[in-house]
DNA sequence: CTGAAAGCGCTTACAG
DNA sequence: CTGAAAGCGCTTACAG
């Protein structure tokens, strides 16, 4: 199985490999019969190049990486899952790395990581796209990024395009199920302070709480990180209140499902003496018992989207991109009308 | 930021770029005082080979794939994590691959993956390496290749190493421990037929109730394919036996996560009315409630493992290299003595 | 123990 | 619209 090199095309179609390049590259300035005796060339002879000698000779490594700062199992899965199969699609391969957004040296990490990988964009998720520094790092050297869930537009500026969720509104439908439900005193689990999308989220708790004319209640809201035993300490706060809360929400799945077994392991039922919901609907929302309600992050897509778009934006930068994924409500039986 | 090349520091260490390829590649035959003066001078220019250019001019890429089928988000998570921080260590680029072990074309996509990504080694997971005739194709390629959790040794050959667990051993300590608990009627879902692993976990219940002169009883064994919904049915057949079993072993902690969602939902008590154990101690089993019982599998370690001896199989291939990892038996609250 | 030359398979200017 | 030449940064034989 001797490897097929842009020689053998060439010689086939009986053009120079410059023109094999051209066409394999997309690029203009091929007539059509040329293009059509290559490409079947390149069929015939099951042709793919060879991504090292592409790498050497040019400015881009057909290499994007996805970097990532201990997310959840369930959201990397996801999320790299719809970028690989982008990626693959387009002939691209994907690097992953996890940096550390808490490091002083987190800047010269992704430094190193550029210069050794050799990756020719890369992918942020939060909360590394919440990380202005290391953003407007990336902006200055300009180099290929793509944001997922950064902070809302406008409090800053970023080249690459940005996947996000219209998180705010997530939350303010959500609160507003409850509330519609009979919910009255509805305590909340914030997400990690430096995510910017989980301020977003107490955002639209909040904006849904004085719409309705309820009150917030510092009582009833506690500082959480995403952690399953950061859940587990808010909800103790939050439960302690008094009077107790009806309804808790939570800003990921994880702390919700902290939350049910703090309630459970304080002889409370769930969903009848304390609504639940979550959000992301990862798999372990519908796992534990009783099913729980949360918000529907389409995050593979976002893969997809991301991908797709940093891809794009490699071949030829436009800037400013901004996709807004849609997001769905997802009642299941944590969650129930107050009595 | 200009790239530093192996000829800047050739030229600062005062030797041709050959001894300090030599040097990079901890080939023999340069002299100490040589090697030292290289080394100091690439740590100065704070030098990377360039992965590409080697790629191109050697037959190693440094670069190896993970492939799997359909895992736990948080098996591949922890499994890639492992794989990442071994890589990372030894100057190669780990990339990962989906392929589908049932579809028929499954071999041309391996080669046509190995050809397209030019990794120089292939790390397995069940159920890819399950597959014979995958695992012989590599074989006979003679193409690296490590397998986590394959069959049994001595039923097939391998060339490259293999990481695995006792699984037999660690259900029969399980299954053990329920029978000393006082439970004389323990039912099981099994795991994926195509899965080996799965099958020795049977095994070793079935050794477990033949030592403590139980009897093996299909009424309360039912099959399971590892996915949530699959543990669902299969728990609704094995708690429809009369008698009802007291206890309920499952192959992985997704489907355990099933059986007490159904055993809930018919009204028991878990570990009251059933005990409930899982295999695999994903953070599932931490997080619903009660907290599962299960077996510790240390996935993360293992694919440390799989790649350093997988890269050290691709500098030098010895073969039959066999590593059992340690398990954990992780008694929590769904399984409690019979009253 | 060390080095000079050739070449890996592409792309980048440049020319026509 | 197409092509000939140079070169990307390494490793592979080969020589000494």
């Amino acid at each position: 199985m001797r490897k097929i090199t842009i020689d053998d095309v060439a010689a086939l179609a009986e053009v120079s490999i410059k023109t094999v390049s051209r066409v394999i590259n997309r690029e203009p300035n091929v007539r059509k019969t040329t293009r059509q005796k290559v490409l079947e060339a390149a069929r015939q002879l099951d042709y793919w190049p060879n991504v090292a000698a592409r790498g050497l000779a040019g400015k881009n490594s057909y290499l994007i990486g996805l970097v990532y700062d201990n997310p959840s199992p369930s959201y990397l899965a996801n999320l790299q899952t719809g970028v690989l199969e982008t990626c693959r699609e387009s002939g691209y391969g994907m690097v992953l790395y996890s940096l550390d957004s808490q490091k002083s040296n987190l800047i010269a990490q992704t430094d190193e990581l550029i210069i050794q990988s050799r990756v020719s964009g890369l992918i942020l998720t939060p909360p590394l796209s919440d990380n202005m520094e290391l953003v407007q790092h990336l902006v200055a050297q300009n180099f290929a990024h793509a944001l997922v869930s950064p902070p809302a537009f406008g409090e800053t500026k970023f080249d690459g395009p940005v996947i996000m969720l219209d998180d705010r509104l997530a939350v303010f439908e959500m609160t507003n199920y409850l509330i519609k439900a009979g919910h009255r005193r509805i305590g909340f689990i914030k997400g990690h302070p430096q995510h910017s999308a989980g301020l977003r989220r107490f955002i639209g708790y909040c904006d849904a709480l004085n719409a309705a004319g309820l009150a917030v209640d510092d009582q009833i809201i506690a500082q959480g990180y995403y952690s399953f035993d950061s859940g587990l300490s808010a909800t103790q706060k939050i439960l302690s209140a008094n009077p107790r809360p009806t309804a808790l929400f939570s800003t990921n799945d994880d702390m919700a499902a902290a939350a049910m077994h703090t309630a459970l392991d304080m002889g409370l039922k769930v969903p009848d003496d304390l609504s639940v919901v979550g959000f992301d609907d990862t798999p372990l929302s519908r796992y534990i018992w009783p099913p729980m309600t949360t918000v529907r992050q389409p995050i593979r897509d976002m893969g997809h989207k991301a991908a797709e778009k940093l891809i794009t934006y490699i071949h030829e930068p436009k800037k400013g991109q901004q996709i807004v994924m849609p997001f769905e409500l997802k009642i299941r039986s944590s969650s129930a009308p107050l009595i």
